[in-house]
DNA sequence: GCGGCGCTACTACCT
DNA sequence: ACAGGTAGTAGCGCCGCG
C-alpha cells in the first residue's frame, strides 16, 4: 500500500546478521508508525587503477559506476559492506591496496547514507510503499518496498514535551555523584504541567516519576534548555548513582550520548533549544529567563528568578517558591520551543538532517548535509575532508564614513550579492580552471585572476538556483494564506530556512574543514564584490548622488537625487536587485567603520556597532549613550544639544559618585573563548573565571562571565569580581565613570564637540595644585 | 623603578 | 569550526631615563 509519513527519527540495528533501517515517523492520519528497511547495503566508492588484492569477506558486492568528481566523469567501484561498521575497516583495507587511488565517502554515517540515497527527507512529507509486517509496543511498523519521493504539505500535529530540572548543590557545579536532583518539572502540548519532588534528599521518585511521565505521554518531541550540555548527562548520571534506570526512548532504553555533546532519545527528537538560541548574536545574555523574554514567551518581571547558587536553600526553606521557579522555567522552555521549532522542522528538511541533529549541527555542517544530497542526485561523488592548512585572503569594501550629522540618506541593499554573484560568474569548485588549458568561454575574476568556465552550470550555482527557487515559489504560496495562519507562519520559516543555507554557501566555500573548500572560489566572490562596490560608487559620483558610507553589500546615500536610476543601474548591470533598507531622517557617524546612529523616518532610533549595542559594555554605560544619543538626534541646534549632554552626563557621574546604582547595571559581561589555561595574557574576566573556579564553578570556553571592578590599587584586571560576591560598597566607581560612563557618552558627544575634559572640570589634577 | 609607547591579546561587532 | 573587516580595551614588554 502507499503511505505517506512525516519522519522525525532515524536510527538502526542489526537483526541477524542484516543492518535494518528504522525510521520513526507520523502518517498522514497522525499515527505514530516506525518505517523499517532490511535492504540496503552500506558501501562507499573506490577509484583505482588496475586495482590488485584479495577482497575482503566483509564485501557483500562490487560494481563499476559512472560517477562524475567535481563536474567530471570517471569510473569508481562501488563496494558494498554486509554490515555499517565494516565500512569504517574496509575503508583502511582498500586505500592500502596497491593501484587505489582514493576512498570516497567511508565517513558517511549508514543511517544518513539510508536517508541521501533513498531521497527521504525528515521533517517532511515522504511517500512510500509499504507493508504492515507488526507492532512494536503500540506503533505500528511497515517495511518499506520503495520510496515514491517528497511530497509537500505542512507538518503534522506534534506532541512536545519541555522539562526542566533543579538540583540540591551548596556550592559550585553540582555534581550527580553528590546531590540530588530535588525537581523535575514537565509541560507538554496537551496542557499538563507537573512538578515532581524528592523525598528529603531520595531523588529516586524523581527520576521514576519523570521516566514515566516521559512513556505515559509518548512525546514525539523533546526539549529543554542546555538539556545536552546539563540535564541528560546529569540524569543519566544521577540515574546510574541511585539505581534508577531512565528508560524513555521508544524502544525501551536511556538516553544515549552522541557525537559533539548531543543526546538522543530514539524515537523522539531530543532539541536543544540553546544550540540555537546560541546563534542568535543579538541576544547578549543566553540564559533561560532573559532569552525567554527576548521572544515575548515570559517577562521576567513576571516571573520567579532564583540564582543557581541559592537554589539549595529554596529547596530547604522557600519550597513553594522553587516550585514556582521551576514551573516558570518549563514554561518558558515550552514557549521557546514554540517560537523555535517551526523553523528548526523547515532546517531539519531543507538540510535533511534529522531534526534531534540539526539545532547542534554546525552551520558548515548543516549545509554539507545539504550539499552531499545534491551531489548524490547530481551523481557527483563528494569529496573527502582533508586537514587542510589555513589561507586568508581578501574580503569585502568598507567605505570610510566622513564623522558628522547628516540629514535624508537611504540605504541600498544589493540583495543576495554573493549567491547572485556565485551564479552569474558561474563560481564554483567544479568550474574552476587551472592553468590555460581550457579553450571555451570563461570568467576572469578581478583583481585575484581565478578563472571559471562559463558553462555548464556548476555545483554550487545550481543548488543556489535550486534554493533562489524554491524560495521564490514558498514566497508566492504564502500569499494564498492570511497572514495570521499557521500556513503563513510555516512557510515563512520555510523561506527563512531557504535563505540562510543560501547565505551560507559562500562561507562554506572559504571554510578549511569543508569537503568542498576552494579558496579561490571564495576569493572570487568577495572579489567580483568588491569590484561591483567600487563601481556602483563610482556610478554615482556621476550621477551626482553622495555616497556617505558603505559596507560590503550597503550603500549610504543622499536621497533626493536620482538615486532609481542607481538601483536599476546594479539591477540591469549585474543581475542584483537592489532594496532601500532603510530610510533615516538624521544619521551619525564618527570617524569609525561599522558604527552608525540614526533616526529613522518612522520615528525608530537605530544604532549599529556602538556600545550600546555591545554586550560587553555595562548597562549604565549604554543607557546613558543611548541616552546622549536620543539628546542628539532630537535637538535642532548642535550648541544645545552640547549643553544638554555635558548636563545629562555629568549628573548621571554625580549619581554614581554618591553610589546610587544597581550593581546589576554595572555587570560587564564576557565569553571565554578558550580554555582557562589556553590565555596567553589575564584579561580582566578571565580573572574572574578563576575566582569561579576556585569557589567551585566549572567554567571554561563557551562560558559567559559576569563581572564588575571593585577598589583596589591593582591593575583592572585583579580587580574583577564575579557580581555575585560584589556589594555596592565595593564597586570602584572611578573605573566606571573613567572607563565606561564617559567614553561610551564621548563616543556619541564628540559629535557635538563634547570632549572628555568637558567631565574632569570637577576633578582638581595633581597638575592644577603644582 | 617607573612612565609612556606600541604591539599583542582578546572580544564583540558588521555585512 | 561558514567568511573577512573593524573598533576598542587591557595586558605586557620595551625603552629611556645620568
Amino acid at each position: 500500500m502507499e503511505f505517506k509519513l512525516w519522519p522525525l527519527d532515524i536510527t538502526y540495528g542489526v537483526v541477524g546478521g542484516v543492518a535494518e533501517v528504522r525510521i520513526f515517523a507520523i502518517g498522514e492520519g497522525g499515527e505514530r508508525v516506525t518505517v523499517t528497511d532490511r535492504s540496503f547495503k552500506p558501501y562507499f566508492y573506490v577509484e583505482c587503477a588496475d586495482c590488485v588484492g584479495k577482497l575482503p569477506r566483509e564485501v557483500e558486492k562490487v560494481e563499476v559506476v559512472e560517477r562524475k568528481f567535481f563536474g567530471q566523469p570517471r569510473q569508481f567501484l562501488k563496494v558494498s559492506t554486509r554490515l555499517p561498521e565494516h565500512v569504517k575497516t574496509l575503508r583502511e583495507t582498500f586505500a592500502s591496496m596497491p593501484g587505489v587511488v582514493g576512498v570516497y565517502e567511508a565517513d558517511i554515517r549508514y543511517y544518513m547514507r539510508y536517508l541521501i540515497d533513498a531521497g527521504v527527507l525528515p521533517c517532511s512529507w515522504n511517500l512510500a510503499e509499504v507493508r504492515e509486517v507488526g507492532k512494536l509496543g503500540s506503533t505500528l511498523v511497515y517495511e518499506v518496498e520503495k520510496w515514491l519521493g517528497v511530497v509537500g504539505g505542512f507538518p503534522p500535529q506534534l506532541r512536545v514535551l519541555a522539562f526542566d530540572i533543579e538540583v540540591y548543590n551548596e556550592r559550585g557545579t553540582p555534581d550527580p555523584a553528590r546531590d540530588p536532583v530535588v525537581m523535575a518539572a514537565v509541560k507538554t502540548s496537551n496542557g499538563g504541567e507537573e512538578v515532581f519532588e524528592a523525598v528529603g534528599t531520595d531523588d529516586k521518585s524523581v527520576l521514576r516519576n519523570f521516566a514515566n511521565f516521559v512513556r505515559e505521554y509518548d512525546p514525539d518531541v523533546i526539549v529543554g534548555y542546555n538539556n545536552n550540555g546539563f540535564d541528560w548527562p546529569y540524569l543519566t548520571e544521577r540515574a546510574k548513582a541511585v539505581g534508577v534506570s531512565l528508560k524513555v526512548d521508544r524502544l525501551g532504553g536511556q538516553p544515549q550520548s552522541g557525537v559533539y555533546g548531543h543526546w538522543s532519545v530514539i524515537g523522539r527528537a531530543n532539541v536543544d533549544l540553546y544550540n540555537i538560541v546560541e546563534e542568535f548574536s543579538e541576544i547578549k545574555v543566553k540564559t533561560l529567563d532573559r532569552v525567554a523574554e527576548y521572544f515575548g514567551v515570559m517577562k521576567r518581571g513576571e516571573r520567579v528568578l532564583i540564582p543557581g547558587h541559592k537554589i539549595y536553600e529554596y529547596w530547604r526553606e522557600r519550597r513553594e517558591v522553587l516550585r514556582q521557579y521551576v514551573l516558570d522555567d518549563v514554561k518558558s522552555t515550552y514557549g521557546l520551543g514554540e517560537r523555535l521549532l517551526p523553523f528548526l522542522i523547515e532546517l531539519s528538511s531543507v538540510s535533511g538532517l534529522p531534526l534531534d541533529q540539526v539545532a547542534a549541527a554546525s552551520v558548515g555542517n548543516r549545509v554539507e548535509w545539504m550539499l552531499l544530497r545534491y551531489a548524490h542526485r547530481f551523481g557527483e561523488v563528494a569529496p573527502n575532508r582533508v586537514e587542510r592548512e589555513y589561507e586568508p585572503y581578501k574580503g569585502a569594501i568598507v567605505l570610510t564614513p566622513k564623522p558628522g550629522l547628516y540629514s535624508d540618506v537611504l540605504v541600498l541593499d544589493f540583495t543576495s550579492m554573493y549567491p547572485n554573484i556565485m551564479i552569474r560568474y558561474n563560481l564554483s569548485p567544479d568550474t574552476y580552471v587551472q592553468g590555460d588549458g581550457w579553450l571555451g568561454e570563461i570568467h576572469i575574476a578581478p583583481e585575484v585572476g581565478h578563472k571559471f568556465r562559463a558553462s555548464p552550470p556548476g555545483f554550487f550555482p545550481t543548488v543556489l538556483k535550486t534554493l533562489i527557487e524554491l524560495r521564490k515559489a514558498v514566497r508566492e504560496e504564502m500569499k494564498r494564506y492570511p497572514v495570521t495562519s499557521p500556513q503563513y507562519r510555516i512557510l515563512d520559516e520555510r523561506q527563512k530556512a531557504l535563505k540562510i543555507m543560501a547565505n551560507a554557501i559562500y562561507g562554506y566555500t572559504g571554510w578549511v574543514g569543508a569537503r568542498w573548500y576552494k579558496r579561490e572560489v571564495a576569493e572570487s566572490v568577495t572579489a567580483f564584490g568588491r569590484a561591483i562596490m567600487r563601481d556602483v560608487v563610482e556610478r554615482a559620483r556621476e550621477l551626482d548622488i553622495s555616497v556617505i558610507y558603505g559596507d560590503t553589500d550597503s550603500l549610504f546615500v543622499k536621497s533626493g537625487g536620482d538615486v532609481e536610476r542607481l538601483m536599476r543601474y546594479v539591477e540591469e548591470k549585474y543581475g542584483i536587485e537592489v532594496k532601500i533598507d532603510k530610510d533615516y531622517k538624521k544619521l551619525l557617524f564618527t570617524e569609525a567603520k561599522k558604527r552608525y546612529a540614526g533616526l529613522l523616518k518612522d520615528g525608530r532610533v537605530d544604532i549599529v556597532g556602538f556600545e550600546v549595542v555591545r554586550g560587553d559594555w555595562c548597562e549604565l554605560a549604554k543607557e546613558i549613550q543611548l541616552k546622549v544619543l536620543e539628546i542628539i538626534l532630537h535637538s535642532r541646534d548642535v550648541q544645545e544639544a552640547k549643553r544638554n549632554v555635558i548636563t545629562y552626563v555629568k549628573r548621571e557621574i554625580e549619581k554614581l559618585r554618591s553610589y546610587n546604582f544597581e550593581v546589576d547595571n554595572l555587570i560587564i559581561w564576557k565569553t571565554l573563548d578558550k580554555e582557562l589555561g589556553e590565555y596567553k595574557s589575564r584579561p580582566p574576566h578571565l580573572h574572574a573565571a578563576l575566582i569561579l573556579k576556585q569557589r567551585g564553578y566549572r567554567v571554561g570556553r563557551g562560558v559567559t562571565i559576569g563581572y564588575v571592578i571593585v577598589k583596589g590599587g591593582e591593575k583592572v584586571s585583579n580587580r574583577a569580581m564575579p557580581y555575585i560576591f560584589v556589594n555596592a560598597r565595593e564597586i570602584d566607581v572611578d573605573y566606571y565613570i573613567n572607563h565606561q560612563i564617559i567614553p561610551a557618552a564621548v563616543r556619541i558627544g564628540q559629535v557635538v564637540g563634547v570632549r572628555e575634559s568637558d567631565f574632569k572640570t570637577g576633578e582638581k589634577s595633581l597638575l592644577d595644585f603644582i
